[in-house]
RNA sequence: GGGCGAUUAGCUCAGUUGGCCAGAGCGCUACAUUGACGUUGUAGAGGCCGCAGGUUCGAGCCCUGCAUCGCCCACCA
């Protein structure tokens, strides 16, 4: 075993990394059918599997991603070692919207174009080219962390496998009564022109005059009068004493904005009588409260406001001007009627907005494609505890059976609570958006008649409905049958809800060609569907709880039956060194390749790891990263002192050991037990401290030390005894340390003269 | 309005189900260091573990109340 001349030159990441990271991707251990093959583990042992949580192809990747990386590499490189058969499945996110406006942003800004000029398919073309150009990138950043996710599985939301998954799913959820279209209240943002869906809309406070209006012998109040034009119907609480001479339906003729109305009286509980004089008028069509009022009493609905923000005819001569032209010109005109009683100044209220790079939102009724995630349908062959096969149930019950009766955890579980919370909470879901990056809706539409071919005696009725809900373009072979295809696109997180099975092959071929169902439509046991699902732990950001993890819940409860993952890891946000929210536009950003560049990407992954339990936003400061690339150095160090002075000191037997080297074997063993237990309970920020304590201080400063008189003027036989220990020690250190920090720990292996991969070291079991 | 969480050394935070002298990184002080470690070692200063009660043989950890900060959710017009 002769020792590397690598060892006489300080530790040099740079020169390292991208080497290691080929030699690994070229030994297949990424991929566990040759695992397999090569013996690491057997088709017979127990899968570890999950998914990456797919990046958006919006640019490039940021320190929340390399969190994700570090953390899920940890597990898997841990459980690869202990010999399960371990899938890390990588992928990218088209991410719709986000992708979308941000070509849009550019294209506007580079040619001052907008994509109407250059037309959908032209358009699409270009945001294609972006997400290719940005996918490369995310790939590339992906292997500088050092992500051992197997590359032959690669999969994106928009390919055609996943096309294929996002258009079955929907057939299958259509014929299930789960999707319907209908008119209903959505979030419209008259911006970026689509609907989103009510996860998307984030509140934000806004200071703003709030004004007290005459309403016939009522006060009203509202923040925004231009609104007002419609409200026909006064609203009060049925119990409110104030106003029982008033009687439900009643009519009252009174002076409004454009000359006489005739409002009706409406009781409603919705009221709350405390606020203001107690006493509201309603627009259903623009507000989701009086939507609700509205829809209870069967009144009236009427649009005030188009899609692009400007008034409609009913505003009478302030039709046509934008809502926000238009309110200081309705404000004077209500002072001119003398139905402006008093304006309060500084009112602190929430105004709706889009979260994904878009306008304020304006409520409209519309008609759009929904989830129905109240309507009973039954179970066929549930592999759901709890809820068995011929079963009831829905979709918003089945959310919550989950994760109440244990079958998926969810760390930290105080998650559990705000995940009921939102499911408690939880509106039929708006998947259909207008924009035009993304799935299509796999709806066809036909206006003419069935006409039989020519030579068809008889037309293919069966196909000729007025909606074809199919997997792919309808054909009708006896007829000719012209088909529109939906022109709306599905929400993104429609296609991620499937991404734990549409990864592995649902619902045709996995990524090896294996099919997934037999002929008889029974699972392939060969399958990865069948090998790797559910996956075992689904790691990823508490911010997305509720976009991402509830509805791939949701998505595999109903499609698979099944759940889609046993354990739900959620981390933290990366916050700059003052607790801030890290962002671009701030400036605070930190970009991971240059301190990947500059410290290692081991270094960066101790630093996100280590003393950042599972839910904890981490602030992180360049200090700390250079703190764990002084760690990598003693790494580097230590190993180079123990490989080159206990050379050829081999021992027969562990019994020949003396007292002392028994004492830190002994110490060893209860660090891997510890560890070893760390690791299965997903505690790493806590494994990753002890992992760096032992090896500094006990090894390092302690036995090093201690070993050090031994192994210069001791003799034959003691130098032999604490050469052994001493390699012992190094390597076990340096097979716990691998999944925190790969890349040095496989660099110090070869150096050492091993010939086999660290990566397919056994972990080292006590 | 509802819910969740935080408050531990100058700074950023750990402390796993209550158990010996409360820990890490950075920073600070003194000394040491030509042989694994220009990126080291040893020693040290620095903590009413937010405040007030309670449970317990024992509380940073459990319970109650308060204060401050933060986050999430929500149809007060």
């Amino acid at each position: 075993m002769a020792l590397s001349e690598k060892f006489l030159k300080p530790y040099n990441p740079k020169e390292t990394e991208d080497e290691i990271y080929k030699i690994w991707e070229e030994s297949g251990f990424f991929n566990p059918d040759i695992c397999v093959k090569k013996g690491l583990c057997s088709k017979q042992s127990e899968a570890f599997s999950i998914v990456l949580p797919p990046p958006n192809v919006t640019g490039v990747l940021h320190l929340g991603h390399s969190l994700m990386l570090a953390i899920e590499d940890i597990m898997v490189r841990f459980n690869r070692m202990r010999g399960k058969r371990t899938l890390w499945i990588p992928g990218t996110d088209h991410a719709a919207i986000a992708t979308q406006s941000k070509v849009e942003e550019e294209l506007y800004k580079k040619e001052k174009k907008t994509k109407h000029d250059l037309g959908r398919k032209e358009f699409l073309k270009r945001v294609e080219e972006f997400a290719q150009e940005s996918h490369s990138q995310i790939v590339g950043q992906i292997k500088k962390m050092g992500a051992s996710v197997d590359w032959s599985r690669e999969a994106y939301t928009l390919d055609k496998e996943r096309e294929l998954a996002v258009n079955t799913a929907f057939k299958k959820m259509y014929e299930g009564g789960l999707i319907y279209q209908g008119k209903n209240i959505v979030n419209w943002d008259p911006k970026l022109q689509t609907t989103v869906s009510d996860d998307e809309v984030e509140r934000v406070e806004e200071e703003t005059e709030f004004y007290y209006l005459k309403y016939g012998p009522f006060e009203i109040a509202t923040a925004r009068p231009e609104t007002k034009f419609g409200d026909k119907y006064v609203v009060m609480h049925p119990d409110d004493k104030r106003y029982l001479k008033y009687k439900h339906g009643q009519k009252i003729e009174l002076e409004w904005l454009n000359g006489n109305i005739t409002a009706t009286v409406i009781k409603d509980k919705a009221v709350d009588m405390e606020f203001g004089t107690g006493v509201m008028t309603i627009t259903p069509w623009h507000d989701s409260a009086d939507f609700g009022i509205a829809k209870r009493h069967n009144l009236e609905f009427e649009q005030i406001i188009d899609f692009d923000g400007k008034l409609l005819s009913e505003a009478g001569v302030f039709a046509g001007l934008h809502i926000k032209k238009a309110r200081p010109l309705i404000l004077q005109k209500l002072q001119e009627k003398k139905l402006l009683i008093k304006t309060d100044k500084n009112y602190r209220h929430f105004v709706a907005k889009n979260s994904r790079g878009g306008g304020m939102i304006e409520p409209q009724i519309m008609k759009q494609w929904f989830v129905d995630v109240n309507k009973e349908f039954e179970m066929r062959g549930s592999s759901i505890k709890g809820i068995g096969k011929g079963d009831k149930t829905t979709l918003k019950i089945i959310l919550k059976h989950v994760v109440e009766s244990g079958q998926i955890k969810i760390l930290p579980e105080k998650f559990e609570k705000v995940y009921y919370n939102w499911v408690d909470n939880l509106h039929d879901w708006n998947i259909s958006r207008q924009i035009w990056f993304g799935h299509r809706i796999p709806v066809w539409y036909h206006e003419s008649k069935c006409i039989p071919k020519k030579g068809k005696e008889t037309a293919d009725f069966a196909k000729c409905k007025n909606v074809i809900v199919s997997a792919g373009e309808p054909v009708c072979e006896n007829c000719d049958a012209k088909y529109f295809q939906d022109t709306d696109t599905l929400d993104t997180w429609f296609s991620s809800g499937l991404w734990t099975f549409s990864t592995l092959g649902w619902p045709l071929d996995d990524a090896r060609g294996k099919p997934v169902y037999k002929k008889d439509g029974s699972l392939n046991p060969e399958s990865d569907l069948a090998n790797y699902h559910p996956t075992t732990v689904l790691e990823t950001g508490y911010d997305i709880i509720f976009f991402w993890v509830a509805r791939m819940i949701l998505m595999s409860a109903y499609l698979l039956e099944e759940i889609p993952f046993k354990t739900v890891y959620l981390h933290g946000l990366v916050l700059d060194k003052k607790g801030k929210k890290m962002s671009k536009s701030k400036g605070n950003a930190i970009d991971p390749l240059v301190m990947i560049d500059k410290f290692g990407a081991d270094a960066l992954r101790m630093a996100m790891v280590v003393g950042v339990g599972p839910g904890n936003d981490i602030s992180l400061g360049e200090e700390k990263i250079k703190a764990y690339k002084h760690f990598a150095n003693k790494l580097w160090n230590a190993s180079r002192f123990v490989f080159a002075n206990t050379e050829n000191l081999e021992l027969e037997e562990k019994s020949e050991l003396g007292e002392k080297e028994n004492a830190w074997f002994e110490t060893l063993e209860e660090v891997q037990k510890d560890i070893t237990l760390d690791m299965e309970n997903f505690r790493y920020y806590l494994a990753g401290e002890k992992l760096y304590h032992y090896f500094w201080h006990t090894f390092a400063d302690i036995i090093i030390e201690e070993a050090k008189p031994k192994l210069f003027d001791g003799n034959d036989e003691e130098k032999k005894k604490t050469g052994w220990i001493l390699k012992h020690i190094l390597k076990t250190s340096l097979k716990m340390l691998h999944p925190f920090m790969p890349f040095i720990t496989e660099e110090i292996w070869r150096a050492s003269g091993e010939k086999d991969l660290l990566l397919s070291q056994k972990w080292p079991e006590v």
